[in-house]
DNA sequence: CTTTAGCACTCAGGGAAAGAGAGTGCTAAA
DNA sequence: TTTAGCACTCTCTTTCCCTGAGTGCTAAAG
């Protein structure tokens, strides 16, 4: 069933007023707020009817009502009118993002770090790759008898490299063969694939370049794991203890660990879309129940997607913060894409 | 002046009392404590003079008595019995070390992250290199006609590269030109007189060539600064709200912000020495006046220097908590100098 | 001089009682 | 359908009192 245009009025007022007092909202102040045309007895009538539909909740009896889960996907979805950033802040939030281009994995955390302190909540990050990385090349420099060089380059464009403490000398003419024996048998393939291919060539060789082979592909397979998983980085959950609802140990308590354990749970956009949010029991994990949760993906040149969001208190500016995650979430790909092609210098690397 | 024996003995249980109850302990425990041999009024006397010495305090009269730091700084020095570590324990520690070799910087996480839940408080974890690494030796790998990888080999062993998109090409052959170039002119100084130098150089070069190289320049600088940057990491902050003593959601706010934005500023032990216990007003940050800090220190190879350490309430098991703390700074020492000869095929590395 | 028993005193913490205030629901009239 | 009026409900805060733990002091005993 529709709601009349004046209950949408009221309900709107009842969430914003809450959003930012946090205090259950009586019918004087809606009635004063709507410019007096009504009096505070119509308006508990039409308050009465939200809560019996289930779009407001009274705490107890003679409190003010406060917004249901329910109350807020209304607003969310029909009556929240789109935030429009301030230029100030706009500038701001990619002011924030420009900072010295770094690895990947510090920039994104960075800009959880920026988003967190805009929202005043925690706010998660977490960059995934599409989940099939190869190795594209291998090339092996010679440092001296007992050591050599790996660089490793991938389908996705990243370079890896390492250093390799031989048990068995190995003389440096030796190492182009084993170059090309890798370019030619070990290249494009998935780490299963290479264990497999390892055994199958281990009696056709010298014990010292089996050797030298498989310590090569124990590296490559920590590699390309670490390259394929997706690492969800949780920032400023200490901001929590400062609302009201988390005044409580325990119950905050509570959150931050699940924020800082199980991460791994915390939502995603789907595939096709690019923002999500997600009201109070609306979300799977037992530990999210009594928060929201807005979260919005990006693009890591054309391999990966990124994932950035926050997570408050059901009552949250949902307005505000989908406004702002959105400027995030374009600033990032716009990043990134500029990265692809190099007009900075720009900064992709990679530390032991 | 030193105490009588009697009220060390005195101290020593209060303190032990202390730890483990959070509540002010009275004359008459103690009394029982000591097996019965003086009475309470004994023991009310002798606290009455160790408030007055300054190493112990009251709550409000009429309350049993805490320990003042001074009080703990004793016991620390003086009373604390070795805490022997049982096999068991010596075994789990160990084991939770024997992850995966990975990157140095996920390996200390983790081990701060294992600390911290053992110790049921926040640990932090930092990795210092001893100031001034240098590029040891440059390499070129030609990939297309505007792109190519360099390699950089530092004298502490590591190895960096990355994917440069150059700007104007540069043929494939002039690479080794470039190298040995670099080598020769830009290997072993700092990231300052490699700038004065690409200056010195930029007249006599083709303007491409000059490109090419204050791109290298830039990116060896940014590298020996991250690998100089002594980076902190803190985790299980949440654990701070299980304590009595941070129930108050203030106390806890003020606390873990400092834990999240100002790790820097934690203590680390002198020079000399392995460990390092911090009391109360003994620390210097103002945001750590009511906490202590047990911070050891561990080596990575010859050239580094790790950090590791728990922060907690005043009221802590001294004892335990550096046995265990000393446990892990050995183990991580093992361990690093273990992949410093090879025996497994270690891992280090890089990214992106 | 040290130790002990005895006792009055202090203070935090918890619960009950009382008052204030905000906001409701209902009724009856406009 | 809206409004004014009013009694009612319920939370929150404050106050008060009580209890219990633990002290400090005094005077006597070792």
């Amino acid at each position: 069933m529709e709601l009349s245009d004046r209950k949408k009025q009221i309900l709107k007022l009842v969430v914003e007023d809450y959003v930012d007092s946090a205090e259950p909202v009586g019918s004087k102040v809606i009635a004063q707020q709507m410019g007096g045309s009504v009096s505070s007895a119509t308006i508990r009538n039409e308050l009465a009817d939200l809560v019996e539909q289930g779009y407001l909740e009274q705490p107890h009896t003679s409190a003010g009502r406060i917004p249901s889960p329910k109350g807020y996907r209304l607003y969310v979805n029909e009556l929240m009118e789109k935030h429009r950033l301030s230029l100030e802040e706009t500038r701001e939030i990619n002011r924030g993002l420009q900072m010295k281009m770094q690895e990947l994995d510090r920039m994104i955390t960075q800009a959880g770090q920026l988003l967190s302190s805009f929202e005043g909540y925690p706010a998660y990050v977490a960059a995934a790759g599409k989940g099939s990385v190869r190795v594209k090349r291998y090339e092996l420099l010679p440092v001296d008898e007992s050591g050599c060089i790996l660089v490793l380059m991938t389908n996705d464009e990243r370079v890896k490299s390492q250093l390799l403490h031989l048990q068995l000398k190995v003389p440096g003419e030796k190492l182009p063969v084993v170059t090309s024996l890798l370019n030619n048998h070990f290249a494009g393939i998935s780490a299963e694939e290479m264990n497999r291919r390892l055994m199958d060539v281990s009696e056709q060789l010298a014990p010292a370049m089996f050797l030298l082979l498989s310590q090569i592909v124990s590296y490559t397979t920590r590699v390309l794991e670490e390259a394929n998983r997706k690492e969800v980085r949780t920032v400023g959950a200490s901001q929590l203890l400062k609302l009201p609802e988390f005044r409580d140990a325990d119950k905050a308590h509570q959150l931050m660990s699940f924020l800082a354990e199980e991460k791994e749970a915390l939502p995603a956009p789907d595939e096709q879309s690019a923002m999500k949010i997600l009201i109070g029991p609306e979300n799977v994990s037992e530990a999210l129940q009594d928060t929201s949760v807005v979260v919005a993906s990006y693009d890591i040149g054309d391999n990966m997607r990124g994932l950035i969001g926050v997570v408050g208190p059901t009552r949250m500016d949902y307005a505000a913060v989908a406004a702002r995650l959105s400027c995030f979430a374009e600033g990032l790909t716009r990043m990134f894409g500029k990265r692809e092609h190099g007009e900075l210098p720009p900064g992709e690397e990679h530390e032991e």
